[in-house]
RNA sequence: UGGGCUAUCGCCAAGCGGUAAGGCACAGGACUUUGACUCCUGCAUCGCUGGUUCGAAUCCAGCUAGCCCAG
């Protein structure tokens, strides 16, 4: 029953898990092919050969390989433009705003999946799946949610919360049904050489991590210097450029106040960078917009649910309740403080058993007084 | 100009004759599929010149610099 087998386009990244990814779905029955998306490669060969990025870091030659060794077809697609637009501009818009972007999840939701999956389905294909360490299960009530994986200290599903209902539908992730060591075992009997590669990390178009050195070059201009503030108006020395701080930023301030000070606040109105102690930077509420409901449909006025969330990607979470503060967009009040809101990142909601319920983008920390 | 005080790593600061604490900053590393956070490691011969002493950052003298007071 051959004509019966569903076609899937797994994203491959020339890496451990894509990999093996491509591996399971073909041992699974299903009709594979390997695609390596394109998206930000002018970096020369040597610098390629050591690295694997978890954007497709263009590892083409080791994808293909693996595709030649599994005996699938593999093909090439550029997304070069799509990335440009949907990731790198956001990324230069946001901080150029004063808030600190997470690439990946814009580039999981805007590329891997809106683009890379229409077009699979454009050939043919009925899923695409990655290499992701995540479950995705359909609900009793008919919705899809993302779970944490198997090995929680291998969980991505913060990333993608920002899927949605009719990509998840589409989507296969069979590494999350294993834990790294698995799937580097498992690696083994691909390609030795695979299995060894070492995780990505870091953004992947900004590999000397000169995020602010990058949004110059880029938008061929430079940022202009400013005043560190307390948040009584002292100042107490000038920054370089609004772009070289985050929230909850200790490091690169060059100011000796004999104890450790922190970064609580950036304002773009006045190209000010707020200090403030450790203490100043744990928050209890905040408001978030651009929200994703995965699990659920979404909240109601008027009422409130409980969740786990997390502030940041390698936030062990905390507990909160969630309300509606307007349309699209909530408010979460913490049970304890939690530290460093920061515009800019996402925060992602979980219910007990793990699944994703939602999340959106942090707009702003905001007292913490009962509604 | 007279009197007084101070002068130790980029910043703050221990030390009071026995061979330079600590904090901040900074650098490097670890951790990390975002930014951060965190952790580890590294980082001075004591304003200058002489003197006393077995031995001085620590005592003495002069010089230099800064601060304060000054009828």
């Amino acid at each position: 029953m051959s004509n019966t087998k569903k076609k899937v386009v797994v994203g491959m990244s020339g890496g451990v898990d894509s990999s093996v990814a491509a591996y399971l779905l073909k041992e699974a029955g299903y009709d594979v092919i390997g695609v390596t998306m394109q998206i930000w490669q002018d970096e020369d060969e040597e610098r390629q050969q050591s690295r694997a990025g978890c954007c497709g870091l263009s590892a083409v030659d080791d994808a293909r390989r693996v595709a030649t060794k599994l005996d699938i077809p593999y093909y090439v697609m550029n997304f070069k433009l799509e990335f440009k637009e949907k990731v790198i501009d956001y990324f230069i818009d946001e901080y150029l705003k004063g808030r600190t972007p997470n690439p990946c999840i814009a580039c999981n939701r805007y590329v891997k999946w809106e683009s890379l999956l229409s077009r699979s389905l454009g050939i043919g294909a009925d899923y695409i799946a990655t290499g992701h360490y995540a479950r995705i299960e359909k609900l009793p009530g008919g919705r899809y949610s993302i779970r944490t994986s198997k090995t929680a200290a291998k969980d991505q599903t913060y990333a993608l919360y920002n899927l949605t209902q009719e990509q998840l539908s589409k989507t296969l992730m069979p590494v999350g049904d294993y834990t790294k060591e698995e799937i580097r075992e498992i690696a083994n009997h691909i390609s030795v050489r695979i299995a060894k590669k070492p995780d990505s990390q870091e953004i992947c178009f900004v590999p000397d991590k000169d995020y602010a050195g990058f949004i110059e070059e880029s938008i061929q201009r430079t940022m202009p210097q400013g005043n560190f503030v307390t948040a009584d108006g002292e100042i107490l020395g000038r920054h370089k450029g609004i772009l070289h701080y985050t929230v909850g930023q200790r490091k690169g301030l060059g100011l000796a106040l004999g104890h450790p000070i922190f970064v609580t606040q950036i304002r773009p109105e006045t190209n000010e960078v707020v200090i403030g102690e450790s203490e100043d930077v744990f928050g209890q509420a905040l408001l978030a917009d651009r929200v994703n409901w995965m699990s659920i449909a979404g909240i109601q006025a008027g009422e409130t649910i409980r969740a786990r969330a997390k502030i940041r990607y390698s936030h062990p979470g905390a507990y909160c309740s969630v309300e509606k503060e307007s349309e699209d967009v909530i408010r979460v009040i913490f049970d304890e403080n939690v530290r460093a809101i920061t515009p800019g990142q996402a925060i992602v909601f979980y219910d007990e058993d793990g699944f994703v319920l939602g999340g959106g983008t942090i707009m702003k920390a905001i007292q913490s007084s009962c509604s």
